[in-house]
DNA sequence: GGGTGTGAAGCCGTTCACAGCA
DNA sequence: TGCTGTGAACGGCTTCACACCC
């Protein structure tokens, strides 16, 4: 009867969480499935669907607890302990990234980074050591990492990927514009900073010549 | 009978044009259905699919003409000139993005930068100068900008996604963690790290729970 | 035989609509 | 009255299956 949780509902889930612990909400104790929609910009029966597969009895009167939202939340998606996680490649991006998860949740914490130039082993950067990609099965291991985040260039993304996830690493998010080609147990977030800009302009365009004849989301 | 193209469609288009014009691939003026599904990694039946959006014939025994393929997908997606976009936002993130986009796709072109730091007004970051925003009415206008790039703090992002929207732009390219409230017309596209690192996270520990119990995608 | 082009079927996520309830 | 919880309808995207063609 509890029905699988769809990867489109956890992204929601995700920004649901964000709205519901901004500072500004602060003292907030319930909310309506109608105003937390409005906050997040989907339809108030999305809102009830998704808190529905949580398993979390809202009230006609008030609507939700905010606190009993969070915990349900935290649930499906965090785990109890912070979340360690790696950073490959302190470029620009890489370092970029680094400054920008950090702190930003609090169980969600990179670990350590890798590169593969020497000028950048074991600097800090951000209070996060760089290290040399042949730490990385025994880094991986002893910190428990599961996940990591790529940020390398393109050409190099493939041999980095095998090397996470020969040390153990099962998903990755990854920011080079590459397709990755790693075992079915290993789950691939790509971030695709080309293609998501190339929607953007193909929909300017199209607003630009007035015939927006597509179908919306 | 020329069917509206999917944003889906779109995505994938932009993909594909990436694995083709991939200079290891250079000479190879063929391409099959499955070649091209492979590299992306998507289905043949879903790469003639929209190969057929695209109005592009193929030939049974040879494949699709790659350059057919990329002239065609150019038609939909991008415009025959450079496509200037903005940057609004020069912190670690903002600079890292110029990076990445200067020289990723000949024509999107990034023509100006923005920030409020007065220390970083009037400063060259890879060959963009940087304005304050009070210029940005004139300069998306000079420079008939329609796309910007959001990378400022989620405290900062509605009150800079006004501005940017005022200034005429109608597509925006946010990363800030923060949803925007803009007119109808305005186009978003938001990045979210947080939410993407997050999804990651939950693969991995229902890997790790080995129930994985879940649809794919 | 092996690929393309495409109508038809299937699947999944979203929205509707309404019963139940404070 | 107005909101929650949810079966049922809807719609879009993907996949199937097969006619057609080199």
């Amino acid at each position: 009867m509890q029905q699988p949780i769809s990867m489109r509902t956890i992204e929601r889930l995700s920004r649901y969480r964000r709205v519901l612990t901004d500072p500004s909400r602060q003292g907030v104790s319930y909310i309506f499935s109608h105003t937390l929609a409005a906050l997040v910009q989907v339809t108030p029966s999305q809102v009830r669907r998704d808190i529905m597969g949580l398993g979390c009895a809202g009230n006609p009167t008030r609507g939700y607890r905010v606190e009993e939202l969070l915990a349900a939340i935290a649930t499906v998606v965090d785990d109890d302990q912070p979340q360690p996680v790696i950073l490959v490649g302190i470029g620009k991006l890489g370092s970029a990234l680094l400054n920008f998860f950090r702190g930003h949740r609090p169980n969600l914490q990179v670990v350590a980074a890798f590169d593969n130039n020497p000028e950048k082993v074991n600097r800090i950067y951000q209070g996060v050591r760089c290290y040399t990609l042949e730490d990385l099965p025994r880094i991986v291991a002893a910190e428990r990492v599961s996940a990591a985040i790529l940020a390398v260039p393109a050409t190099a993304a493939q041999e980095a990927a095998n090397q996470v996830v020969f040390a153990g690493v099962c998903g990755i998010l990854n920011f080079a514009p590459a397709p990755l080609f790693l075992p079915a147990h290993v789950h691939v977030e790509s971030i695709d900073l080309t293609t998501a800009l190339e929607k953007v302009l193909f929909h300017t365009r199209h607003h630009a010549l007035s015939s927006v004849v597509l179908n919306p989301r």
